[in-house]
DNA sequence: TTGTATGCGTTATCAA
DNA sequence: TTGATAACGCATACAA
């Protein structure tokens, strides 16, 4: 493990001088920074990341805390997070994980995040939770000048990336009319209106009346809708999310209704298990590493003190229809 | 951010006192430890990871190395982190995540290893990968004295946590027997030894004939090898993955077959999709959770200087069988 | 153009 | 039982 006093002891000159030859800044002679720059090369120097943050004050890594929502491990999640850690070790950072962090201090009554603070990491990434309050939590990080971003929060007043899931939602069933579909259904929660409003708005484009069996919110409710969907006599749907579709799928099954035949199926995320169904279903798909690219653009822009752009440092990412055997 | 001088000067000790008494060693005047931890506790005192890592020479980060597979992010991966990071943060330690670094620095032509290395980690967490010498990467890691644990090697002779996928195996089919299934069969790729090997030694015990229909090796060569399956007239199979599972159920569903009343299928994993599928699939369960607190462990002994057990530091989780509706 | 010296917050050595 | 003080490796203010 050579040290910069390693280099300058072979180059034969002070470790000040080293600094400045690697760094490039300020001057030094062209014979002395060859000389210094092979020595460092032949030693096979590496920067110490600690003793450098420990010096700067700031430390390289972004924290990223996950939410262990219920124990369900998200492959979407992984996804972004993949992304993010691509990003940033292009940019000299690193990435470290912290799960259901909130939920246990919750419980041992601690304060999640001074103790993130206190780790002055070079940024945050938050998944966006319900435990976690977004609004407080932005304001707080700021106070402290830690850069942050949020995955996918609702809240208007905080630094985020998300996708555009009603213009993902309107090209979708624009799509389906496109191919000749009359009856275009909506299935799932009505409370989320960023979806809901993308189907809205495209009927309306379209002259058509909106066709919405409302309350489903897991895999048992959206099969035991299906019943009350073909009561509307549909003859395509958009789902609220793949996990919402593939039950109504086993839905549709049991009733003996033929996918796509009798009735086209869209679901929404792109899960992994939308590829491995019966029939493979078509549906929405998040551009997650995109999106963990994103957030780590943004906090590396931060932590450089860079101005926020003039819409903010928020970015919604476009959605893209992939289209398998279900329509 | 206070810092140890801080609560010596509101203590009126030393810093070297302070120190002392927070950590509880050496001799302390009882009055002087209440005093200097009141102070710690009034000042929120939190020690400075970075800098005791510089001084003490070890860092208390795991670095996991994650093969971005194809990109294609697993949610079995994920709760392995997970299960790791729970684990290593309530030994005060913390996880670092690294994604494809073997196949960029391929790329490159750089030495990933010695980078690692050089990052002075607590320990090093390697997923399996075709791309990774397991056991030569082992050799290298003990001999720069970095902690490690794989994941799943089929190597014998590196440290590793892994699934008794045969024990699993074994028992799903003895299960199936028990159930009153005559004739059980296999589906899966055959040069993989230790799942089919579970199933012949159960078959063995019960004086069976194998069906074994081999080959497949993903979804759609699994819906392919639906009518194969179906000649061997098997009321059963155990198949190798859920992936492989979901893609014969497509299979089964276009030949009429219905499942479990023609066939009863299992899975092997218990991805989030195998929940979601028509009709849900019984599947082998990986305590992914377990199995990544199982690795931390084996991290945080090896780097406490711990001498291994008798067996070695490898261990082997059972797998356990998640009925549903699919049997 | 180059070098000396200091400090980041901890831990640890040695002396008092 | 306690306290000065050095050192970890790096970055940089200030001198030369």
């Amino acid at each position: 493990m050579t040290r910069l006093k390693d280099i300058a002891e072979v180059a034969g000159v002070s470790i000040r001088t080293v600094g400045r030859a690697l760094k490039g800044e300020g001057y030094v002679e062209a014979g002395v920074r060859e000389r210094v720059l092979g020595a460092a090369r032949s030693l096979d120097y590496r920067p110490h990341r600690l003793a450098r943050s420990l010096r700067t004050g700031r430390s390289q890594e972004v924290l990223v805390l996950a939410g262990g929502i219920g124990g369900q491990y998200d492959e979407l999640h992984i996804a972004k997070i993949a992304g993010m850690e691509r990003t940033l070790r292009a940019a000299g950072m690193s990435l470290g994980l912290l799960f259901g962090i909130e939920s246990e201090a919750r419980r041992a009554g601690r304060d999640v995040l001074d103790e993130l603070i206190a780790r002055r990491p070079a940024g945050l990434a938050l998944f966006a939770s319900p435990t976690l309050p977004a609004t407080a939590t932005a304001r707080r990080l700021d106070q402290a000048r830690v850069p942050y971003v949020f995955f996918d929060t609702r809240e208007s007043d905080v630094d985020t990336v998300r996708h555009d899931r009603s213009g993902g939602i309107r090209e979708s069933v624009r799509w389906l009319a496109g191919r000749g579909h009359q009856r275009i259904a909506y299935v799932g929660p009505t409370d989320e209106r960023s979806r809901l409003d993308g189907y809205l708005e495209a009927l309306k484009t379209l002259g058509r009346e909106p066709l919405i069996v409302p309350g489903s919110a897991d895999w048992e409710t959206a099969r035991a809708a299906a019943p009350a969907l073909m009561a509307l006599k549909p003859d395509a749907v958009q789902v609220y999310s793949d996990i919402l579709a593939l039950g109504l799928l086993a839905g549709l099954h049991e009733m003996g209704v033929r996918v796509p035949k009798d009735i086209a199926v869209v679901g929404f995320d792109d899960r992994f298990a939308a590829s491995l169904s019966y029939p493979p279903l078509t549906t929405l798909q998040q551009s997650n590493e995109a999106m963990g690219a994103a957030a780590a653009a943004i906090l590396i822009a931060k932590s450089r003190d860079e101005v926020a752009p003039p819409g903010g440092w928020s970015r919604t990412l476009p959605m893209s229809l992939v289209i398998r055997a279900s329509t």
